[in-house]
DNA sequence: TTATACTATTTATCTGATGAATATACTTTA
DNA sequence: TAAAGTATATTCATCAGATAAATAGTATAA
């Protein structure tokens, strides 16, 4: 008997059966029984619903359920979303939170960067490179999410990994990135480079400084007041 | 219209109707309508259900569903609840992220802090030692939060304070705290009063270093094994 | 005025039915 | 024989309706 009630017989369910990420759960019907959950379907489909919106669990017809590896990005995604959806500006402190974070990592994140990471990145800053020289191919926002990734991707902490990709999915959803230009986004992908080059260099401490140097180029102010305006407008 | 699609057709008008904190929505059954959402009961429910999981709106019966003030906290301690649940591990890895962020806000939120602030840490560590004197009284736990959580509370930033609520609500639940002898919570106490003290003296550098000492003494580990023989045990 | 009982509304839970998706087994055909 | 297409049974997806439980507001009585 695990000491934590979820408050969800589903969920206590999962933790006591012990069920392995990729294994498969019972059908709804099954899981409704008494020898299993005992409750009845509706509330069986309700738990599924909020296990599915958590991306505790994978749902399809016919293969039933099946139990997802650990991920904190979703449940911090769908929050910080709806929080976003109603205001912009928590966007703002959403960046605050991701900007410590990573110069708090910072150190201990590079130190366990292997040579394929670094060149991946290198990879990253080359491609964004050559979208922004294309002026017909979109801004590299894949690019810019992969690069930072990358930076924190060794720490294996599944919380770590979770809000920084639920930033990147915000900044995504948000659509915050229409606002950038040609000239801005070259000073990015400089400062990229730059912290690259000191990663590669081995001084971390200097890579830190030019990436919270490059957080100062972002200015979501006035993107967001113009993006609140233009709701505003629409509705 | 919004930009950002919640994939709910709740959580969306929620957000297209603007409805602000304390409001009501309407009923179960009126949602239902075509007027409204146009989806079943059932649909309804199981979207109220994620909603409610999340912490977005409290639904009781008879006044019905109320919009809640924003608190990113639900989410963040449900997700991570169930990874405790299943894997007592998951509280180190966790830890490391409350302990940098921390560290990473340490400065700007000791410079927020207001006199009544200090106070009240300083009624907290008082009340603890008094606990600890009585045999009697249980682990003085709710001074220990309320000490933490006080420090950045006038950040006024719902993401920080969500992840520290969520990180003490798990060590509650997880029962890490039974651990706890006598001497180790002398040790605690007696960093939280030089913790204190160095803020009140304006040295926040200090402040900090006494925390990152402090954060030092919690030996999770041999605790977490010591757990997981039990939940063997047990079942 | 205050305490109690009633009533209407709303959520809580369950059951059953139908439609849609799909993995598996089967059949057909080159 | 092997590949492609088909059939079918299982499972999820969605809906509708019924009954029970909870409760805010109203009416009633001491």
């Amino acid at each position: 008997m695990s000491p934590i009630d979820l408050g969800s017989e589903l969920l206590n369910y999962i933790v006591q059966q012990h069920v392995q990420p990729g294994e498969r759960l019972p059908s709804i019907s099954e899981l409704q029984d008494e020898t299993h959950l005992g409750i009845s379907i509706s509330k069986v489909r309700e738990q599924l619903e909020v296990a599915r919106a958590l991306g505790l669990v994978e749902v399809r017809s016919k293969t039933g359920t099946r139990l997802k590896e650990y991920d904190f990005a979703p449940a911090v995604r769908l929050s910080l979303l709806f929080a976003l959806a109603r205001d912009l500006h928590y966007f703002e402190l959403f960046s605050q939170l991701r900007n410590h974070l990573e110069v708090a990592f910072w150190h201990e994140a590079c130190a366990l960067l292997q040579e394929e990471d670094k060149a991946f990145m290198r990879a990253c800053i080359a491609a964004a490179r050559a979208k922004l020289n294309d002026r017909w191919i979109r801004i590299p926002h894949q690019e810019h999410r992969a690069f930072h990734l990358t930076v924190f991707k060794r720490l294996d902490n599944p919380f770590v990994t979770g809000l920084l990709e639920a930033y990147w999915d915000a900044y995504d959803a948000a659509e915050l990135n229409q606002y950038a230009d040609y000239d801005y986004l070259q000073k990015v992908w400089d400062y990229h480079e730059r912290i690259l080059d000191a990663i590669c260099a081995g001084d971390y401490e200097q890579a830190r400084q030019e990436f919270i140097d490059h957080t100062r180029l972002l200015r979501y102010q006035p993107r967001v007041q113009e993006m609140q305006q233009k709701v505003v407008e629409g509705s």
